[in-house]
DNA sequence: GTGGTCTAGACCACT
DNA sequence: GTGGTCTAGACCACG
């Protein structure tokens, strides 16, 4: 039978990549897509180039509570995604710019798309809708303002 | 026993949105989920204004050939999205900018913001980002060039 | 062929009960619906008193800008539930207190039930229910401080 | 020709939730709602826990006597509410409080004011009022009585 | 096994 | 006619 999962988020202690991710357990979002956002934005930044290595499994698991499986399930969509790769030690690494080779993927341009047309269908001015979109854009990039050139 | 109804969708004609929808039987994406895709863009294109009563039920599941309940199921997906109500409970409308008055709805920016970090993630310069937003957003837009004021 | 309904509304005079009721065109609450509530609100503020007739269907339409079948429509629902009646000159007539003998009505505790629950449920302590539910039961109270023994 | 499946749930074995729902199949409110109804209720009164799972479809589709898409939309619906999660996608569970976090949601508070309207239209006393939603609370909240820490 | 989806046919209430 | 609901049987992908 299951173990029943303690409801209990163990205090995190505040290292590595760890705190740069967040797991909101409340969030309708299954866990294992928020830590995959969470990476994906991480790399997007430049929080995290292509060649580092991604925490193991299991000290990401215990910094954020959540349970191993769902950080294993986290970085198997993420090498699917392309976005990272595993080396020969087993470790999980960073792929960087050359996920997918910067196609737009049409699968990223149809959600784009969906997402063009609900704002728009919600009444928003074609204008006003690339100004937000700026806006969010300049947010999700700066997210790591240590100095590192 | 009963005719296997022929998977391709009648020649239908012309007439109310039928024509403006189109549905890949092929696609892993859900049928209703492309029947509520379409309906949105065409919302959001302005080829489905405020007021205008979407086709019943039976009649877009006869004219794009899917069933009556998958029909069914997009709308009812519309209606929870905000998109459409159902008049004096006997049609569909659509309620067209309503649909929360442009607030950008937590859920629309949450999304945006994956869409976002994944670009960039894929190497997609920040530029180049918005250049191909803008693309898109142009392509969405003006499946209805048949003047109307 | 169906008339196109007139997405405007036209510009209401502030006149009689008519102020008193709010019609939010872009709530997903039919608007009926939102009438019945508003006319039951007044009711229970004592806004509206037993023997007070309600505006004719016309002038609540034209005042709202809504259609006259809607506010017909709400009469009935209002109508049914008991809290008005026709008096033998075809108007609409508030009933009062006597609205179905002041017995709590399955329905009524049935709903009551459901929303307790779900309360709970979101996990909002018993004593903060009340407490908030305090807080609604005064506001929907006080809505006509216009002094009247 | 096939069976009429006998309307009659069978007599449960009385495990898991099962028994604590209940189906009217003469009520007027759909069967998929007094589920969700039931299953609400059972999360309010701590007789289901954040991260119990709920039983499978098929099963709780044998045990009440309804058909499995009947249950299958009562999930759904709890699904959009809020209340259960999808498991990495093989099960649906409770989520509990998480469900936006006790914060009253605008829909809760609405037909909570419009409950609260209607008792004071029906005549009921403010005090009277306050004293039945509380005797209703207490009724609500302990059908689990069996204590466990 | 699980949930997710699609099809099918039926009956209801409302207008 | 309309939408709303229920039942039924089937296939899929995922473990």
């Amino acid at each position: 039978m299951p173990l029943p999962r303690s409801p209990l988020r163990k205090a995190a202690s505040p290292r590595a990549v760890g705190p740069i991710l967040q797991v909101d357990f409340r969030s309708p979002r299954p866990i294992y897509l928020q830590l995959r956002d969470g990476i994906v934005a991480a790399i997007g930044s430049g929080a995290l180039r292509a060649g580092t290595p991604l925490p193991s499994l299991r000290r990401l698991s215990e910094e954020l509570g959540v349970n191993l499986h769902t950080v294993h399930r986290a970085y198997d969509v993420l090498r699917q995604n392309g976005f990272v790769g595993v080396d020969r030690s087993q470790r999980f690494v960073v792929r960087g710019a050359s996920a997918s080779e910067a196609d737009p993927s049409k699968e990223w341009e149809d959600a784009q798309r969906r997402l063009l047309s609900e704002g728009l269908a919600r009444g928003v001015d074609r204008t006003e809708l690339v100004r937000r979109i700026g806006v969010l854009l300049k947010a999700v990039g700066n997210p790591a303002p240590h100095r590192r050139p």
